[in-house]
DNA sequence: TAGATTGTTAATCGATTAACAATC
DNA sequence: TAGATTGTTAATCGATTAACAATC
């Protein structure tokens, strides 16, 4: 339809990408080239100058790219030059190790509230911030301007929550419950599984040595 | 190269199915349909018909698919019908939260043993197991015939936990750590990174809004 | 039988890659 | 200049889907 749409998967590389000039930034590098982070993740040189390609032209003939500039303008493109922030829903371990996940700041985003329905977790604090009653979500949605949010609930809560967030104006989700989400199309989901890694990977296992 | 070869995005699309069977199962529904299916999933109808169909004929003409008997062959298939031993590397809040998860265990997993460098961590019990010394790695998998093992240590720590696990005859790792790792090409590796899916959502929000 | 749904073929669509001119 | 590497086109490759016969 959109004749500029540029695909969904090429999105998709983009965070890898990012996440590769992090690690040579950290490592003190200041220039790279698409043979090189292609390298680090498996992935060929033209399709990364192919998907940065659809964006504009980020590197120089002969030299390669400017590792923070790249950094830069694909932290514009994906819209994490400033921070998005998130409300976790889920107080429970895996709720608490988001939240001291650091990666999430990096990233450009910022854990500012987190919710849960169990009265027990309700008011204990995790790190920085004290666990609020799920009812309190519309005005907590409407205080941060929150469109993102983080589902760690029990696999049976998590329809039921999902639910409630869109109907507070939540336009993205990122779930770690393993089951699949039934949401308006024009919500964006994401799915936080090990399974499916897991169970890809035994796949091309050698069972005999099990 | 082999004609027989399945590719591997079909592979990775059968956890999908049978975490969906598992639900439609739950919620006491004995036959489905690729339609079905797919419609939570949101994929084709043909596209999982067509998927399936690289493995033999599973459905009925008309009637559709019996639950319970494609679960029972997809776990055949990613060779999940038969537990394998994992051991998880990393005692933090991380690695507590995946201890906890108890999706490993419906899915074909089992988690044998938990190791931590930290002598403060070594010693210390999470749920039913005690954490482990490091340094046991090699006799750890050796015992328990570990070829599956996941990364839950921090980011600068990962590469070397990885490392090791390859000397030790570790064939398959579940990465929680947010860098690409370097590793022969033997080894199957799958990354659980958040961000990607975050920062893959945020392109498409309306940045006015935030 | 009529309706539903599978399994499969062939066509279409889209993504990846090979090749190379441009140029630092 | 010679060497390196980008950005881009066109060719190739592979995945998805439309269509439909088979059949429950």
């Amino acid at each position: 339809m959109n004749p500029l749409a540029i695909p969904e998967i090429v999105i998709r590389r983009l965070p890898l990408y990012l996440r590769t000039l992090k690690l040579l930034q950290d490592q003190g590098q200041s220039v790279t080239s698409s043979q090189e982070i292609g390298d680090k993740l498996g992935i060929s040189a033209t399709q990364i100058r192919k998907d940065l390609s659809y964006f504009g032209e980020f590197g120089k003939q002969g030299t390669g790219y400017d590792v923070r500039y790249l950094q830069e303008q694909l932290q514009q493109i994906l819209q994490v030059d400033s921070t998005w922030n998130l409300a976790l829903i889920g107080a429970g371990d895996l709720g608490r190790a988001i939240l001291r996940y650091s990666s999430f700041e990096e990233g450009g985003f910022s854990i500012v509230a987190v919710l849960d329905r169990d009265r027990d977790k309700i008011g204990r604090r995790i790190g920085k911030l004290q666990v609020l009653d799920i009812a309190k979500l519309p005005e907590v949605i409407k205080e941060h301007r929150i469109q993102i949010a983080i589902i760690a609930v029990p696999t049976n809560d998590a329809q039921e929550v999902a639910d409630a967030l869109v109907n507070v104006g939540v336009k993205a989700i990122l779930s770690y419950a393993p089951i699949p989400l039934s949401l308006p199309a024009h919500i964006r989901v994401q799915h936080i599984d090990p399974l499916v890694g897991l169970q890809s990977m035994t796949y091309y296992l050698d069972p005999s040595q099990r």
